[in-house]
DNA sequence: TATTGTTATACTCTATAACTATA
DNA sequence: TATAGTTATAGAGTATAACAATA
């Protein structure tokens, strides 16, 4: 348990200092790594019919309407991939386009009821691999999950 | 902002009750899309120039040698995939292919000195995303992911 | 001239199906 | 007959480059 453990401060009380480079070296391997093979296992395994990129477009249309440009720079995807991601939306009947009254070349994204419903069982059902896995662990585990799930989608948009 | 927003609880000291199946599955969103949103970044932004399944080949034989079905199982991916992924790495003078001296159809796939040196540096490479990330938060919040990296590990692999 | 959306093209990673050689 | 490796083919997701329409 030795390497890949992570390094081992699991009290949070004390702020020991993990500004060591080592130390801050060693979680960032673990983290990475963990990060990493949980996203495979979620894509591979608990991917439904709606793929992830689809997915998390639903996510950000079902927060407010956008464009297509705005949804490339927030999901960080190229202009060209980001038209092909919403035009499979569009085809499927999730997302529905409409003009811009102000600029003609804007098109506005917008969630429809159906698209609405698709994203809710999705998220279910993706979310349903997550949960069984934390479903596994104490309770222990669970709190120091939560109290880092912050820092995490930090270091997710930083 | 409800369904992206992490389950808010950024307090560390007291133990609330993360076991009601709603915080849990909050939970679960948040870590999903913080995960996925993470391991995409480190694909695009900190990949060398090892590919990620490359990447994992190279760390699998750098522990013991292994046949390509034993690869394919272990990264869970199909025969013809590994077999493409054992090719490029052969290609690339990154891992040697010898005969199994007991079965004429086993082909052993051990790691070369050169493989050896590309794993480390990449190795090193897509740390340095995750670490520059990490150097961007405060110490509580380094301190709760360290706190949280021995759970993350255990969903990963669970 | 700059920006939004789009089309064309290509590359990578993935899969299933079918084939070869060996056990 | 079963298994390890391989080849053929196809599909999904990604990118860059180039183009059209509009501001």
């Amino acid at each position: 348990m030795s390497s890949t453990s992570p390094a081992a401060n699991t009290t949070p009380s004390g702020p020991t200092s993990h500004d060591d480079r080592s130390d801050l070296t060693d979680l960032a391997v673990d983290l990475r790594l963990a990060c990493m093979r949980i996203s495979r296992r979620i894509r591979t395994e608990g991917a439904g019919d709606l793929p992830p990129h689809q997915f998390s477009v639903l996510a950000k249309l079902s927060e407010a309407t956008r464009t297509s440009a705005e949804l490339a720079e927030a999901e960080k995807v190229s202009a060209p991939t980001m038209h092909k991601t919403v035009a499979g939306l569009v085809e499927r009947g999730y997302i529905r386009r409409t003009e811009d009254p102000h600029d003609a070349r804007c098109v506005n994204l917008a969630l429809t009821t159906t698209g609405a419903r698709a994203l809710a069982a999705a998220k279910r059902e993706r979310n349903e691999w997550m949960h069984i896995r934390l479903e596994g662990l104490t309770a222990a585990e669970r709190d120091a999950l939560a109290a880092a799930v912050t820092a995490l989608s930090k270091v997710a948009n930083q």
